[in-house]
RNA sequence: GCGCCCGUGGUGAAAUGGAUAUCAUGACAGUCUUCGGAACUGUUGGUCCAGGUUCGAAUCCUGGCGGGCGCACCA
């Protein structure tokens, strides 16, 4: 039994036997560490219902109100009373790591751990390692994460870095949450946007073509789609590409299209890789229009409707939030819309998972909404166990960033730059390598620490710091203490535990590791592990500041604070991995 | 018009309805004959407005004000 278990049970058994109404309490960790380790509002919980004498019980709208007994009515009448009565009934069951149980502020219970509670938790973070944090809130359960899904003819640019940063972090999130993580991407291959840079890609170079760079390929797109806006005269050209394309006829346009495909992959892998991703399968959205179609087709008319020629969902008149949308256009050919239709079904017959994750933009809010509510009538699974993610966008020094629009600065570009500024501010002549890795993570960094959904305006200017709140800080803190640990081997000094030593606010914070652990999982949450581990730095380098590690004149004490270090490295390291930043040892 | 999202120190952010709103940056003042100064210590300054619910509101509800976005065959 955990700790907070152990402190959850006592609270429960304490109100249940001074005869209190059945509340729900929180149980956490003060974010002031001088009120405690532990903090319940469990007597206020009991006190708000509960009102002169009277307890009023919240059933639907009505408030009902009921005479609560005399003999009770002092107890619950005033929270210090009551706090007094749980605090003395819990001392009384004497749970052996509590240090002392203190009332505060309007009615809070205050739990503080003995020292001895800090020795053990000390030992078991070596004992877990890797493992120290880990939850089991989805254990035995499969969760698919689809994300960082790219159009095959345009370059990763500063968007899709977003979505890979939330939705890896994501990944490594729910892996710390005992289940079986199976990751996705959703690649846009064919689309009339891909038609028309194939349009001209044949034009430029013929049927020969080989790709070789990226950026001929993002180029075409964007010209593509100038050279239709602006040239009605190539509109059929374009049409007859696509349907070739669609209908995999054997043609040089399909010659082109399947080579840029190939080249594409390997280039999104390469890409993704070096941002610390990988993917267990695909489903492409050419598969997932043409299984999407059927579907629709299957359920018109008892989900979907004809309308104009075209398939349309129209949403009960009560949700004024959800519009009509076109799932099949007059052409017949799948949109958007049932495409996503098809990537549900294709995602719950391969994968089956018991939770679907899937990571957009925000402005993707209403389409997936509709499509949500459309596809709980196929298949009510497919809406309940899926979650959408949004994501915020970012604009690069104040602009939109459009890939359409060409000039967005690419994952490549970004990671290039920030790393150049690394090299500069190393003092120890970090290789090319290391510079990546933190220029990553001064990115990444970046993107975690506000909510999802929120956009960022990215400065490389100004957001990209290297110093205070940062990716590089944490890397930092990391580095420190591996050079200590380096210090104390070349002394022959080990890390080893005093147990008569109090217990310091370092270890305290590291104690909070699994609980922001699992709110970050419930919560889908990575900016909790962002804030904690900016905390538990921090409070390392006071530490640090304020004592001599390593001391060569006191080689027990220098034991006793290299395992206090060695348990924040530990802690810093699983942290930084859940956000899909690399811990490095030297920089 | 209908709907969605957002509004926190000068700037960028955090805060399952909880205590004195947390952190960074900026500015100012310090620490160090460095265990890696990408550090540490201190001062400064904030919840858009008006009501409401609650023992308790940045958070929930109503109405304003301000910003962003979506409303049929693009993705």
């Amino acid at each position: 039994m955990t700790i907070q278990e152990k402190l959850h049970s006592a609270i429960s058994e304490a109100l249940k036997n001074l005869g209190a109404p059945d509340v729900s309490f929180s149980l956490e960790h003060p974010k002031n560490l001088s009120h405690g380790d532990f903090m319940t509002n469990a007597v206020l919980k009991v006190f708000g219902p509960v009102t002169h004498g009277q307890i009023k019980t919240h059933f639907e709208k009505n408030v009902t109100w009921t005479v609560w007994p005399a003999n009770l009515r002092e107890r619950f009448n005033n929270p210090k009373v009551l706090a007094e009565d749980i605090k003395k009934f819990i001392e009384e069951a004497n749970i052996s790591e509590i240090e002392k149980i203190e009332i505060a502020g309007p009615g809070f219970l205050n739990f503080k751990l003995k020292d001895s509670f800090f020795a053990e938790l000390n030992k078991s973070i070596f004992v877990q390692g890797e493992e120290f944090g880990k939850s089991h809130v989805h254990a035995g359960k499969k969760i698919l994460a689809e994300h960082s899904s790219p159009n095959l003819f345009k370059p990763f640019h500063i968007g899709h870095m977003m979505n890979n940063a939330i939705g890896e972090s994501l990944v490594q999130i729910m892996k710390f949450s005992g289940a079986d993580v199976s990751t996705m991407s959703f690649p846009s291959d064919i689309s009339l946007g891909v038609a028309k840079a194939v349009f001209v890609l044949l034009e430029k170079f013929g049927a020969d073509f080989i790709p070789t760079e990226i950026s001929v390929l993002g180029d075409a797109y964007v010209e593509g789609t100038k050279r239709y806006d602006d040239d009605e005269s190539v509109h059929e050209r374009v049409k007859e590409i696509a349907d070739n394309l669609y209908s995999e006829i054997a043609s040089p346009e399909l010659s082109i299209f399947e080579k840029c495909k190939t080249f594409n992959i390997v280039y999104f892998e390469s890409v993704t890789e070096k941002l610390g991703s990988h993917f267990d399968s695909y489903i492409y959205e050419s598969e997932a229009g043409v299984d999407g179609k059927k579907i629709v087709e299957e359920n018109t008319p008892n989900v979907f409707t004809k309308s104009e020629g075209a398939t349309v969902y129209i949403p009960d008149e009560s949700q004024k939030n959800l519009n009509t949308l076109v799932f099949i256009n007059s052409q017949g050919n799948p949109t958007y819309e049932a495409k996503d239709i098809g990537l549900l079904d294709l995602k719950f017959s391969r994968i089956n998972p018991d939770l679907s994750l899937f990571v957009t933009d925000h402005h993707q809010i209403p389409h997936f909404d509709v499509v949500l509510d459309a596809a709980g009538k196929i298949n009510k699974t497919w809406k309940e166990k899926s979650v959408h993610i949004p994501h915020g966008r970012m604009s690069f020094k104040g602009q939109k960033m459009s890939s359409r629009l060409g000039g967005v600065p690419l994952a490549t570009e970004i990671i290039e730059t920030v790393a150049d500024e690394a090299m500069e501010k190393s003092e120890k002549n970090s290789d090319r390598a290391t510079a990546e890795m933190i220029a990553i993570a001064a990115i990444k960094f970046s993107i975690l620490r506000t909510k999802p959904g929120q956009n960022i305006n990215f400065d490389p200017e100004t957001s990209l710091s290297f110093e205070g709140d940062s990716g590089p800080y944490l890397q930092y803190t990391h580095a420190r203490i591996s050079s200590l640990i380096e210090k104390a081997a070349t002394l022959g000094i080990s890390p080893s535990y005093k147990s008569s030593e109090p217990a310091t606010d370092l270890e305290r914070v590291t104690l909070q590791f699994s609980t922001v652990v699992e709110n970050a999982i419930t919560e889908y949450a990575p900016q909790h592990i962002v804030t904690y581990l900016l905390e538990l730095a921090r409070t390392f380098n006071s530490f640090y500041g304020a004592n001599k590690i390593i001391d060569e004149a006191d080689t027990e004490t220098s034991a006793h604070r290299l395992a206090i270090a060695s348990a924040t490295q530990v802690v810093l390291k699983n942290g930084l991995k859940l956000l899909g930043i690399k811990a490095p040892e030297k920089m």
